[in-house]
DNA sequence: ATAATTTTTTAGACAAGTCTAAAAATAATG
DNA sequence: CATTATTTTTAGACTTGTCTAAAAAATTAT
């Protein structure tokens, strides 16, 4: 159906767009695929004519339904993969990726739905993000970024914003887990840190970090 | 290192080269990866450049030991695939190959070690084809074809030779699995038939299905 | 041993996906 | 609004892997 290159796109546009209502610029694609606009250009015309975007000219794409539930599928096949490498295969969280982008083009729809049953229908990848379902839905929850907190309100660590494997391993470092109550004792008004309490630890953290983590109120 | 396509050359190879020990000609590396002469030439060059294989004009092709430990592996890889679907995600026998010859090119030097101990090591795959080690090496067991045995013989049935969906679909009808022993009660010089016993249960066998299981006594 | 047949290689072409450099369109600026 | 600056598209080229058709080599048959 879709070449590895063209899944690629769907998947980089999807996530483009989810951050974003309007259309997606050649260049945002480019830049998030580490490819040039000029390919870009190319790949897109290509992707319009097989009815997965709307590409008019200068005026940047859109997914049609068809792309979007493309793409979704292949979000949900990577995710789903990743929960099998961290649950079965003591991967830790910030190992997965790389491999799961490989995975995630495996084409055999009993594979991914016997691998959802086996890892027991999860909802949520190890970095937080929602797992679509067969049909190409997320249940996108109200998390919000800690340094959106004020002194004294908590909440729970649902996610990362940034799941590179610097971050996630500096989370390691610093016992902060998905799952965990954070509470913030204190907001340095003079760098926008944070003081939180954390499993009984308390420590400073800085505005990039809290940047960065999802908390569920 | 090795492209999905000269993975896929690499392995063909192998498979050949254990079946004879001559140099593999040119037509039959086309015929097994349903492809053309004149590109398995080109590719044979470029495989030779990698220094994987030995090439000379006219003379076929032989595996290097680098090319020997390459192909090992994505056979490694292609059967542990198998166990595990057939292990953990409930797949048949018949129906692991297609998927496995897709999952056999992830490159991740620690998931196939973790996927090793998950499934318990196995030393054999779903057909009874034997799983190569990390370095290459690989477990010959000394089975014969179920057509060479004598009238009143026993063994026990452990692999097949032709691993295609409808034999394997044929054998499951038949209730002929492996591990199951099998003796041979009459021979029938007229078309090379057997009568067999196999879990309590007589039945007649032809020629082609006796030429492709694999005993051991 | 010569001729016919088969196998293998070469030559040239093509599709997919990418790139650089240049042209065209759009957006930003004074 | 006119001029820069930026973004996007085009044109042409390159790589990988494939193909067809023709040439060359090796094999088989007469
Ligand atoms: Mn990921
Ligand atoms: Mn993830
Ligand atoms: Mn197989
Ligand atoms: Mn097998």
């Amino acid at each position: 159906m879709f070449t590895l290159s063209e899944e690629n796109y769907l998947k980089a546009i999807y996530h483009l767009e989810s951050d974003s209502n309007k259309g997606i610029s050649t260049n945002a694609i480019a830049k998030s695929l580490e490819t040039k606009a000029s390919s870009v250009t190319d790949m897109v015309k290509k992707l319009s004519e097989k009815e997965v975007v709307i590409y008019k000219k200068y005026q940047g794409v859109t997914l049609t339904e068809l792309g979007k539930k493309t793409a979704a599928n292949i979000v949900r096949k990577h995710r789903l993969w990743e929960v099998f490498l961290v649950e079965k295969l003591n991967f830790s969280w910030d190992e997965v990726h790389e491999v799961a982008e490989q995975l995630e083009h495996i084409k055999s729809p009993k594979l991914i739905n016997q691998l959802d049953s086996l890892l027991g229908f999860p909802t949520h990848d190890p970095h937080g993000d929602p797992i679509p379902d067969k049909d190409g839905n997320v249940n996108t929850v109200d998390k919000i970024l800690l340094s959106t907190l004020s002194k004294n309100e908590k909440g729970i660590c649902v996610g990362v914003n940034d799941s590179s494997s610097e971050f996630l391993r500096f989370l390691d470092k610093k016992k902060i887990t998905l799952g965990k109550k954070i509470t913030v004792l204190e907001r340095e008004d003079f760098d926008d840190s944070l003081f939180i309490e954390i499993d009984g630890e308390k420590l400073s953290i800085s505005k990039k970090i809290a940047n960065n983590l999802y908390i569920k109120k």
